[in-house]
DNA sequence: ATTCTGAGCCAC
DNA sequence: AAACGTGGCTCAGAAT
């Protein structure tokens, strides 16, 4: 009866709004023939529109209403709809492009020249000769510097007050110099040491003319990596940057300039080629006009913080030449390697799949086959299959732990390991090699993280590029050295340690290197009032558990970490996580202080320097002032008191690996088949030929060591190992040894 | 059809 | 309230 009911209620509620619904759309039909253009935007603008939308039909109606565009006669007829006021919005966007770029053209500044004769090309070359610092940009064809051309390229000259753009490939009627000539022309320019040259992101400005077979040398600063140093936050909006580094984007914050980027003005896959070269000119000479502003700007902010001056000058612009140095050498890839294990891979997921799809099948609800990739889909599938809700899909967290109970999850372990390692490294790298080259070629951006670490991975739309920071041991072995040489890796060892050693003078971390014993084991020894050699090695030679312990809360303590988290990595309660923490800080009292140090520092300036004070690094939250319990800055405080040590070490220990690459390189340049082949943080790799010497390999390890002293109490440590593969490598002395022994 | 976001996972 | 710092890539699914 009751069912009855309830079945009654609700037809009879679908039958009534279907009623509604049909008045509706009579009464709309109604409307779309007595409407008028102010009740249909009264509707239009009512509807469940995005900002976007919203924004362009206000625009829409406001033009209409001036009178700048009107209804098409094949619209005129029909109803006003909302498509129809879009269409009309793409129409008016473009004619405000076409227009921007008429007044673009029309008020191109008198000291903006095209040059397009041999006269006037070389009035400039004697004009450029005569600067003391000229900016310097260039046009192309797009971004990969190996294959890609240039078109064009612009100059600012302060001096002349002159601010010029030389096309050189564009499809404009007009006649053009040739690059050949224009390059062989401003040789004397280009490769002039002692005139300064200023670029926003040179490395891909120098990398170009060098694919050209020419050497843009001088390069005395780059406003995209200086403003990085001036304000690493720029591209976070949150704190208040502007979202990007790019030259468009900070000139209205810093300069006070309007400019349009490349997209908005010429379209997504517009080529600058066939940019009319009136046009060309204005936006090109702008470019560099606009750099060279910001460059007086930046040395004018930069002067205030001369040890930051120095260390940029010193160390990062130098280094502009070895990432060019260092992108263009690339690797080789083992393709034979990659194919066959790929394969081996691809097979392993098959059958795996199989079994996991049959398994989960009858727990998975949906008229789609099971995706044993998505996450939405799995949990709840899993959740069933072991009758247990879980969390999230977490391999590490969640999955492990119950991989012994439940073969499902276990199989779906080696699934998830596998389809990653072929996914995103064996069977994808082989893809990127490039056309030009035939290498593969990684990009290094020396400002590419906040506390001044290389990030590695690929630029806006250049798919041929690749993150090598991060590949996996088992992906490692696809790189091989090229034929006659051998890559030779050298680590920092202990890097960070021995920063926080030297930056907070703990004596039991600088004894741990001044005898150099392993800085854990030291720390243990000193913990446990136990001998070192008893907490260093098991007799079996495997690490011991104070040891390994010591690991966890060491990392812990660098980073930050809350006693709730080091409560659970050490598999104790939260209570003896906390104690054995705050024993370790009464065992190192100095450390205890630093840190504590740190958080005041970065609490009372909002920020807090590397070593040298080279950089700094601004955590403005740190400065948020808390009020009682529940303060939604709580979390965002917290975090920048967290981040202010980590910046401090990590900071500084990236400076040691960068001025130490550049030694590196410096050294790789006088010795032929030498070159530096990547970095991974703490470690450099070498690409040197096989038969190299054992006086070669200590001048390796003279650079290591030496390049960059933490003062002059706590050392360096380095461990080098020889490699044909990445990751496969024997130790310098072994690899010595056994040469000598098959000679 | 293309772009954006979040989850997850690779490195040091 | 949040829980470990710095990155980049892939895939799914949603938004545009």
């Amino acid at each position: 009866m009751t069912l009855n009911i309830q079945l009654n209620l609700r037809s009879n509620g679908d039958s009534q709004t279907e009623t509604t619904e049909r008045v509706k759309a009579a009464g709309n039909r109604k409307k779309a023939a007595t409407e008028t253009i102010e009740e249909a935007w009264e509707r239009i603008l009512a509807m469940k529109n995005n900002d976007a939308d919203q924004a362009r039909l206000r625009e829409v109606k406001a033009a209409i209403q001036a009178g700048t565009i009107g209804r098409s006669p094949a619209d005129a007829a029909k109803r006003f709809s909302k498509a129809e006021a879009l269409r009309m919005h793409k129409e008016l966007a473009e004619r405000q492009r076409e227009e921007t770029l008429r007044k673009m053209v029309e008020d191109t500044p008198d000291n903006y020249e095209l040059i397009l004769t041999r006269e006037q090309l070389i009035d400039l070359s004697a004009h450029l000769m005569a600067e003391d610092i000229v900016a310097v940009d260039t046009e192309t064809t797009g971004v990969d510097v190996y294959t890609d051309v240039i078109v064009g390229m612009s100059f600012s000259l302060p001096n002349a007050d002159r601010h010029v753009y030389i096309p050189v490939d564009h499809t404009d009627e007009t006649p053009q110099l040739s690059l050949e000539y224009v390059l062989h022309t401003l040789q004397p320019f280009l490769q002039h040491e002692s005139i300064g040259k200023v670029l926003h992101n040179a490395i891909f400005d120098i990398a170009m003319f060098r694919r050209h077979g020419f050497d843009l040398k001088g390069v005395v600063w780059d406003t995209m990596t200086a403003m990085h140093l001036l304000n690493e936050n720029e591209n976070d909006r949150a704190l208040g940057g502007v979202g990007s580094f790019k030259l468009k984007d900070l000139a209205p914050k810093y300069l006070g300039v309007a400019s349009d980027t490349f997209d908005t003005l010429f379209g997504k896959n517009a080529q600058f080629r066939e940019v009319p070269l009136d046009l060309a000119l204005v936006y090109a000479a702008k470019d560099t006009h606009l750099t060279w502003k910001l460059y007086e700007f930046q040395r004018e902010h930069m002067a205030k913080m001369p040890t930051v001056l120095e260390y940029y000058q010193t160390v990062e612009v130098p280094l502009l030449y070895v990432i060019v140095d260092l992108e263009a050498n690339g690797y080789i890839l083992d393709l034979d390697f990659a194919k066959d294990y790929g394969e081996q891979l691809r097979k392993r997921a098959e059958e795996l799949s199989a079994e996991l799809i049959a398994t989960l099948t009858p727990f998975h609800d949906g008229e789609e086959p099971l995706n044993l990739n998505s996450v939405q889909q799995m949990k709840p599938a899993i959740s069933k299959a072991i009758g247990k809700e879980l969390p999230n899909m977490d391999a590490k967290k969640t999955l492990k732990p119950l991989k012994g109970d439940h073969d499902v999850i276990a199989k779906l372990l080696e699934y998830k390991k596998i389809t990653k390692l072929s996914g995103t490294y064996i069977d994808t790298l082989p893809l990127k090699q490039n056309p030009t080259t035939k290498r593969w070629h990684s990009r290094f951006n020396p400002m590419g993280t906040v506390t001044g670490r290389f990030s590695s991975g690929k630029e806006e739309s250049n798919d041929s590029q690749f993150n090598v920071q991060n590949q996996p041991p088992e992906a490692r072995p696809m790189f091989v050295a090229p034929p006659g040489k051998v890559l030779v890796g050298a680590d920092f060892k202990a890097q960070e340690i021995r920063c926080v050693a030297y930056l907070s003078g703990e004596p039991v971390l600088i004894n741990a290197f001044l005898e150099e014993r392993d800085p854990y084991a030291m720390m243990a020894s000193n913990f446990y009032k136990r001998p070192y050699e008893d907490v260093y090695k098991n007799a079996d030679g495997s690490d011991t558990k104070e040891r390994k312990q010591m690991k966890v809360v060491w990392l812990a303590t660098l980073y930050g970490m809350s006693k709730y988290s080091l409560a659970e990595m050490l598999g104790v309660d939260v209570k003896a996580a906390v104690q054995f923490q705050s024993d370790l800080f009464e065992s190192m009292p100095k450390l205890n202080a630093w840190i504590e140090g740190n958080k005041k520092f970065v609490e009372q300036h909002g920020f807090v320097w590397t070593d040298k004070q080279a950089r700094k690094r601004r955590l403005p939250d740190a400065k948020l002032r808390l009020k009682g319990w529940g303060d939604p800055n709580f979390g965002k405080k917290n975090r920048a008191l967290r981040q202010a040590t980590n910046a401090r070490v990590q900071g500084s220990s990236s400076i040691q690996s960068k001025v130490t690459m550049l030694r590196a390189h410096e050294y790789c340049a006088n010795k032929p088949g030498w070159s530096l082949w990547s970095t991974v943080h703490d470690e450099l790799i070498f690409e040197v030929p096989e038969d190299f010497t054992r006086a070669e390999a200590e001048d390796i390890r003279d650079i290591m060591l030496n390049s960059y002293a933490w003062g002059d109490v706590v050392t360096n440590g380095t461990d080098i190992e020889v490699m044909k593969r990445w990751g496969n490598g024997v130790p310098i002395d072994e690899w010595f040894k056994s040469k000598e022994a098959t000679e």
